[in-house]
DNA sequence: TGGCCCTATGTTAGCGCTAACACTGACGCT
DNA sequence: AGCGTCAGTGTTAGCGCTAACATAGGGCCA
């Protein structure tokens, strides 16, 4: 790689250094970093030399006072070590990077209006055009809804009501896409150890699942609700797998030879109680996750979950963001009449079929 | 809060605005913005005033333009869904802002000489003053070793010989604690599933237990060694408990009682082989892993594990950074002799005791 | 051959801010 | 009274870039 010419550590090169190199204005030069059309063939071939030459970079502030435009992004996600936040931000990132923009990230401990407020403040400073913002807590998005922030939004998920587009996984599919699988298994009905319902998909699953459920005309048991961790899911499981014990009881309930778990973590916590109780799984209770964690796989048995494309999820985020971004920009301040509907795209689960439900060949 | 006086929706104000409000000129604002000592307090007040009135903020490429600082600083990491380098990258963005830098992060999938260059070329054209690279593979240090970058850069985790400074938590230490525990409990001497050798921290934490074995005087049992992922650990364990049930075997080699596992994802596949084989933890043989991700304290039995701080590791590595960062601005161009010893800031992990390495009171 | 358009380039004027210096008046010293 | 000092403020000159306009010359037509 070339160095800087001379012997002086001095300043990095300017515009106005290449063109003097190259024997051209400086506007010459901003032509073709900018593939202006209108630039001999002779000529670019000079600057460029000149640029390598001179190991010249654009001063990106610069060009920022004078076009308006960062190119940078923000995306502010909570629980961002969790596996589906994680791989959000990550796919967020490249796809961010190919579309040329530089990501700027925020990871808070909590996100109350207080906290998300300043994470948006955080951002703007440094000019950020658009932000993503991972909500995965319904009070998070009620907070999110009492801003009115200037600052072009997406949020992950979505499913809510607030004038902001949205992209998320069909966690309501997702969910009936397990229950339904448990149903076709002959099982008369399926239990739900739930996330917990101030979370968007704590509540979508458990919606989906009573849907399903009632479409199908199947007793609807009472659900559990946990916390997303294992050991709120092996609580649950102690519970279940007292009912299943104690057989004699008129208030068991209805009958539980399956049980859709809201996440993986939790489900692994069911396992182990049901290990524990001597419960035998699929054998005699069929068990199915959500999130389908690489771990799932290897859970004893092998979990069935629903999987979720989070890669898919962060590109469509960039994309919807810099549409409105764009738009932004075309409609500037006379601003026509606001985007009607925001849009909202939907990601489609899949069911992972594994052991937890289905019966090894005997 | 307050809006931009006038129906008009143009441009954000400036700070002649401001200073057109408050009857000073555009300086006394910037005196007061940038907390200059020498501001009457009446002025600074009707500056504040103005400010508050017309919703000024500080353009940052205007500033940055002329101050040559854009307080931004980078992130690279790979691997950045798995737990380690997750929370190292929400606690690395939690200590920049606090700071008062933006964070930018660059998710690799893999990292090659190619895709670290790419990164840091992508984080430069922004200008970013300082970059913490997380580099858990030999080989991405190597890589890392070859590039030469004039950026100054902070690496996560340490124990290479890079002139680059860097911070990490003791692996071998780590790696010395849990076998430690083993012997101290009356094993004759502890196995070990590996994680690969081509990591940085699987290198380390092999050469830990080896050291303490040593130390002991204990024989060392022929390594195993996975991948980090749950299958392997699953093969592993097999392997291992296939040496315990052939009992009568001469090349059985030394007493399986203890196994120290370097991650807790493949401690969950020893685990679950063992299981499988009816070999009893920790009654047959005990088991201890390395990092204790939220889910070891639910694996059946709940995992002895090697906790790390990583919040811990990413304070460190910003406030090194920033040293770096300042070095550079005051040393300036004309710089000095080099920063003679690239400092290693090494935190302490600590072992966190758990049911699969000590029986359950009789 | 004059007028026109179109290509290829240069010149000029900022973008919004900070640094450097210039200025004013009050105060205190000799 | 004359002078230096210093707090408090204003004026000026860029930082490196792009947008807008200006200019020069070649080809084409009537």
């Amino acid at each position: 790689m070339p160095q800087p010419a001379g012997g002086t550590v001095s300043r990095p090169p300017t515009m106005a250094d290449v063109a003097r190199v190259a024997g051209v204005s400086h506007q010459t030069v901003s032509r073709v970093l900018s593939g202006h059309p209108h630039v001999r063939e002779n000529t670019r071939a000079d600057v460029l030399r000149a640029i390598e030459e001179l190991g010249y970079r654009r001063n990106a502030s610069a060009r920022t006072l004078v076009t308006r435009r960062t190119q940078i992004l923000g995306a502010v996600a909570s629980e961002s070590t969790l596996y589906g936040p994680a791989s959000t931000l990550a796919a967020l990132e490249e796809a961010a990077r190919g579309a040329g923009y530089l990501l700027a990230t925020v990871a808070l401990r909590t996100q109350s209006r207080q906290t998300l407020a300043e994470a948006l403040e955080h951002l703007s400073g440094w000019g950020v055009e658009g932000v993503v913002v991972i909500v995965p807590q319904r009070d998070a998005v009620a907070a999110l809804g009492e801003l009115r922030h200037p600052l072009p939004l997406v949020t992950v998920p979505g499913g809510h009501d607030l004038p902001v587009p949205a992209v998320g996984v069909d966690q309501r599919l997702g969910a009936r896409l397990a229950t339904r699988h448990l149903l076709d298994a002959g099982h008369r009905t399926v239990w739900h150890v739930a996330g917990p319902q101030s979370w968007v998909e704590g509540q979508a699953r458990m919606a989906g699942w009573r849907a399903e459920l009632e479409e199908a005309g199947a007793e609807v048991p009472p659900p559990l609700v946990g916390d997303w961790s294992p050991l709120s899911g092996y609580r649950a499981g102690q519970e279940l797998a007292g009912r299943l014990t104690r057989r004699g009881g008129a208030a068991s309930g209805p009958d539980l030879t399956a049980v859709f778990v809201a996440n993986d973590q939790m489900a692994l916590g069911v396992l182990r109680a049901f290990r524990e109780a001597g419960v035998r799984v699929p054998e005699n209770v069929a068990v199915a996750g959500f999130d389908d964690i690489p771990e799932a796989e290897f859970f004893a048995p092998p979990l069935t979950s629903v999987r979720q494309d989070f890669s898919e999820v962060g590109r469509r985020s960039i994309d919807l963001l810099l549409e409105r971004v764009e738009e932004e920009h075309r409609g500037g301040a006379a601003a026509g009449p606001r985007a009607p509907v925001p849009r909202h795209l939907v990601i489609e689960p899949e069911l992972v079929v594994r052991a937890s439900t289905v019966a090894p060949p005997a």
